[in-house]
DNA sequence: TGTACATCAGTGAACGCGCGTTCACTGATGTAC
DNA sequence: TGTACATCAGTGAACGCGCGTTCACTGATGTAC
């Protein structure tokens, strides 16, 4: 029992290590240059090994989407959390930290958010950690909605959803809603804001991004009503 | 002379030609699997001789984007010719157009506007094509700001974009404006409306994507006053 | 506690692949007198 | 118009590289009696 707990711990450090180097390699050279013969290497061991561990290179890839996916959503998570009570505040506390994330981390970003990765096929595996993000900020939605400081402003375009999408949400599901697409506007809109920033469309044109992020948030939370 | 024209003008076309195959290879694999040695097979010729045209696979590349920027440009500049006089059908048209070229070339789109391509640093030739989308929105801006069917909604959020982008896009210079920056927001937020259900994050949640982008685009317009 | 067996981690060689780029070369096409 | 030369397009072999994955194997570690 011991003994095999032992193994079983050896086993489960490795498999940190390996994904460890492979996110450095992921973050300094960027997904396509992932190689297992490198992460290999690194280690000391034969590249022949690795597979004791992952099955193959796609698997390691899966892992270390959910592990982005899962770091961007507890960093905005907890900046969210730590936010003052005011709608507005906690959206923008969530919008910075994604935007912080992503300058921290580009590569791994734009392995989330950027273009596909040719050859690979996201698995179910990522579809939970890759809505917490949005999770947040449906959860500011909700709490307004709860408690008054913000209503529904009509409008129908929550017909344009899958059915049952604002009902999971806890969104309001009257005909007539526009809150769910408001919601999937402003969220995209942020992805949108950040690529430009970090893919360097930007470049030339806005001078301050600090501010100029800041700004453009504060406009897209009054698209849902914050203040 | 009429010698020389000829063997130039066969040297066109073989670039063309070269550059119509790659584009093919882009469309269907994307950037990462283009390759010099696929292109001068399918086109029958030893890899080498593809060197007498490109100097490296670097420069077919950037004459790829430009290509692409370019089409894309064209294509929102024609859809928004056409369409009717006022300000929000225009824009529409433009948006709707964007999508439409980004849904028939994805890879192309991708290449434009996902990750940047590893090792690759797009030189200055490129700057001018991928500004053609932006100009067209500047264009509904400036033509609504000169017969006052649009205001400069004031705000100051202009202080934080590059100083002299607003003149020299034709756009209010006088301090308090936010014109410009609601345009670079409008303009980010077309791109990531279009990323994400390109690149399938709104799988799931949107159903009707041409009436969810047409509703999206509409609000985003209306934060420049088109109406 | 000791022994026979099963499980597992890790090795190193190999397969088969494709890539970008260089180089010395052969012919054909154009140019100057 | 004809000839000597220069330019250019295209060839094919080679360099050097790295990759993912498989496979038969060696030892070490654990397990059951």
């Amino acid at each position: 029992m011991s003994a095999a707990g032992a193994r079983a711990r050896v086993r489960a450090e490795l498999t940190r290590e390996i994904t460890d180097v492979a996110r450095r390699h992921l973050a300094s050279d960027g997904a396509a240059a992932l190689s297992l013969r490198a992460v290999a290497r690194e280690l000391g061991m034969a590249s022949s090994a690795v597979y004791r561990y992952f099955p193959s290179r796609d698997d390691l890839l899966t892992t270390l989407i959910v592990d982005a996916y899962d770091a961007i959503g507890e960093a905005v998570e907890r900046a969210e959390e730590k936010a003052g009570p005011g709608l507005m505040d906690r959206w923008l506390a969530a919008a910075c930290a994604a935007r912080d994330w992503a300058r921290a981390h580009p590569h791994e970003y734009a392995l989330l958010y950027g273009s596909p990765v040719p050859g690979y096929a996201a698995p179910q595996t990522t579809i939970a950690p890759a809505a917490r993000v949005a999770e947040v900020l449906i959860g500011i939605v909700r709490d307004g909605l709860a408690d008054g400081r913000i209503t529904d402003p009509g409008g129908d375009d929550d017909a344009t959803l899958e059915p049952g999408v604002t009902e999971r949400l806890g969104l309001p599901t009257e005909p007539g809603s526009s809150l769910g697409a408001r919601g999937v506007l402003v969220w995209s809109s942020l992805y949108g804001s950040i690529t430009f920033e970090l893919f360097g469309q930007s470049v030339g044109v806005v001078a301050d991004h600090d501010a100029y992020f800041t700004a453009a948030m504060r406009r897209l939370g009054g698209e849902l009503g914050f203040t």
